[in-house]
Parts: structure tokens; C-alpha cells; sequence
DNA sequence: AATTTTGTTGACATTTTTGTTAAACAATTA
DNA sequence: TAATTGTTTAACAAAAATGTCAACAAAATT
């Protein structure tokens, strides 16, 4: 691996996976254990290197979802291939939306670029069909991808706070977290 | 309000209501309209600050949920009790959870206070008496309670992110938000 | 009113973080 | 081999953020 793709690498282990949002460029540095003129000399500046792993961050987001999205099979295997998808990204990268989400709030730059999402459109239209035919319940097709997300997401993002309020260790946590695949899709569907 | 009190407020609608998760002791004296000296003449330093407001914002959240978990009346109406209060708190300070969670991951401090919450636990006791007289699905208490939590909060918190990828303006958006009161007793319940 | 206490301010010092540069080094090519 | 190009480093400069202090103002107490 390049030494360019080494520092986005780890920059991207100490955003999303570690959740230390406000690392420093020398944080960074040390966990790529590279100088941090590094940092300058392959993205001029702390705020391109944030721009950068905040773009990629969103494309990888997009097209692991495209996948899926597009992919043609019925409705419900749509939704466990979402399900398995997501939830195994979010493993990998638990905080990366709210890497996203910090970001947006913080300032300036991620407002301007359009971004929204085609292929979760056209997952919208699968489900307002699915709606129809009688599969799922009969709401708006955005509040099913919200519930979605929801119950796939939040436990994993929350877990440090959850895992103190309840008193729940790791190892439980862990377990708790995988039995959720198989629940949300009961819940949804039943 | 005290300067000491208004200096906190003001932090937390930084933090909370606006997400500026890295804003400085500057930013929040101009909040504030005070000159920022006087964040260190309450508070000594930044990091107490950002202990204090911390430790509040436990403590908070943690008293809101008290009230209705406690509460003695039947399961049903506790849960839609517990959807109100929580859903008002969630529009209030949207990232107090998640700059909770940055805390925790970034340093320190907030790792070695034990506090887990009791009146959680007693909840956890009503999901499952619940869950045994089938007024709800049989399934773990603790899901129980995170499908509520997630199915509250996340649209909330990643508001600006799916506003973005799904390209729902700020109006649509807020009934989008208010239409779930209703949806989530819905499906948590049939 | 005089005095003590508390609150507030701006100027300055310190620390932390970021950015720049020149020189060393390595790899490639002519 | 020499020259060119690209990469890495350490020392330094600049900027940003935090902390300290003495002076002053306001409020409370005597």
C-alpha cells in the first residue's frame, strides 16, 4: 500500500472505527507511523485530508449500497442482503456516519456538493411495490428505510453509552448485536 | 440566569442542539457573550467544562427517563410516555448522545464513572413481565428497548446525512419526524 | 462610606496544532 | 554514472487555542 493510501487507511481506523473525532494530524501520523510533513506533502493540508477520507467515506457508503439496491431479487432477500451488508460495514466502521454527520454540522464544506442517492430511490420504489403486493405493512416507503437503518445502526453507534447505562460487557454486547440481524428482519416482515 | 449557567447552556446548545462537536471555548464565549475568560474563571479549564456539561448531560437524560420508567401505570401507556418525553428531548439536543459518545471514545474521564442506570433496569423488568403476558413479541427485553431507542433517535440524529442521500427538504423532513410517534407504537405493538 | 468579596476584562504567556522549507535520501531514467 | 524525479525527514515558522494575570468594576458586607 502506498504511503498516500496508508495515512487515508488509518485516518479512516481512527475516524470510523475508533471514533476519535477529534484526532489530531499527528495522531494520524503516529498510527500510520509516518512523519506528519506526510500529511502535507500528499494532501496539502489537515482540512483536504478531511475533505478526502469525508468523500470517500460517502462514496464506499454509496456503492456498497448500490449493490444491493440495484440487484435484481425479490423484495425479501433484497432486505437480508441489505441487512447483511450494512450490518457488516457498520462493524467495520461504526462511527463513520457520525464522522459524516459531524462533519455536515461542523461547516462549510460538505453542504455544497449534491450528493443524493439513486440507487436508494430506486430501493424506495422496490418497497412502495412491496407495500402494495401485501409483503410489508402499509407505510411511506422512507419511514421502512428509516426503521431499517434504525435498528441496524443505533445499537452498534450508541454501544459505549448503552454498554454503561445497562452495565452489559463486551462479550454480551457482541452477542446481543449479531442476534439482531435475525430480529429485525421478524420484526419488519411479521 | 448566572454567567456560570448561561455558559453551560450555551455549550450545550453548541454541542447538543447544533452538533458543533469541535467547537472551541471561543465559540462558546461568543455564544455566550462573554468574554472567554470567564470559562476559566467557573471552570478552570476547558476540558471541566466539557466535564460538566458532561456529567449534566447524564445526569439529564438520565432524570427524564426516571420519571416515566418509574412511573406506575400500565405497560402500554408507558412506552407511548416514554416515546413522548424522549422523542421532545431528541429534537431538543439531537447530539447529546452522539457528542457523549465522542467523549467516551476520545478520552478518558467519562470511562471510569460507573453509571448505570436503575430505572433502566426496572423498564427491562416491565418489557419482560410484558413480553410475557403477549402484549408484546416474545424476544429479549434489552431488543426490546433498543428497537424503541433506535427507531426514535436515529432518523434524528443522522437528519442531515439522509437529508442529503434522500433528498428530503428541512419541512418534509420535520413531518417525516413526527409521523414516527405514531409509527413505532404501531410496530412495536401489532 | 469604606471595605471586602465577587465578577469581568484585556493584555500577555504558554501550549498545541498546523504549515513550510531545505536538505537528505531513494528510485528511476537517460 | 549523472541527472531527474519523487519521497522522507527534521528544524523551523506561523497560526490557533488555551491559560494566567493584574487591573478594574460591581455588588455585598461591615
Amino acid at each position: 500500500m502506498s504511503t498516500e493510501e496508508l495515512i487515508k487507511a488509518k485516518a479512516k481506523e481512527i475516524f470510523f472505527t475508533k471514533g476519535h473525532l477529534h484526532a489530531t494530524t499527528q495522531d494520524i501520523a503516529d498510527a500510520a507511523e509516518v512523519n506528519r510533513s506526510l500529511i502535507n506533502y500528499y494532501f496539502r493540508s489537515r482540512d483536504q485530508l478531511f475533505q478526502t477520507v469525508y468523500r470517500e467515506a460517502v462514496e464506499d457508503l454509496k456503492s456498497q449500497l448500490d449493490v444491493v439496491f440495484y440487484a435484481d431479487i425479490p423484495f425479501k432477500e433484497k432486505v437480508e442482503q441489505f441487512i447483511e451488508v450494512y450490518m457488516k460495514e457498520l462493524l467495520r466502521y461504526p462511527y463513520r456516519e457520525s464522522f459524516l454527520i459531524t462533519e455536515i454540522c461542523s461547516n462549510n464544506f460538505a453542504l455544497k456538493e449534491k450528493k443524493k442517492s439513486e440507487a436508494m430511490h430506486h430501493f424506495l420504489k422496490d418497497i412502495e411495490q412491496a407495500s402494495a403486493q401485501g409483503i410489508i405493512k402499509p407505510c411511506k416507503p422512507v419511514h421502512f428505510l428509516f426503521n431499517l437503518f434504525s435498528l441496524m445502526a443505533l445499537p452498534v453507534i450508541m454501544r459505549p453509552l448503552y454498554q454503561k447505562l445497562l452495565d452489559i460487557n463486551d462479550l454480551d454486547y457482541n452477542q446481543l448485536i449479531n442476534e439482531r440481524k435475525a430480529l429485525i428482519l421478524k420484526l419488519i416482515f411479521d
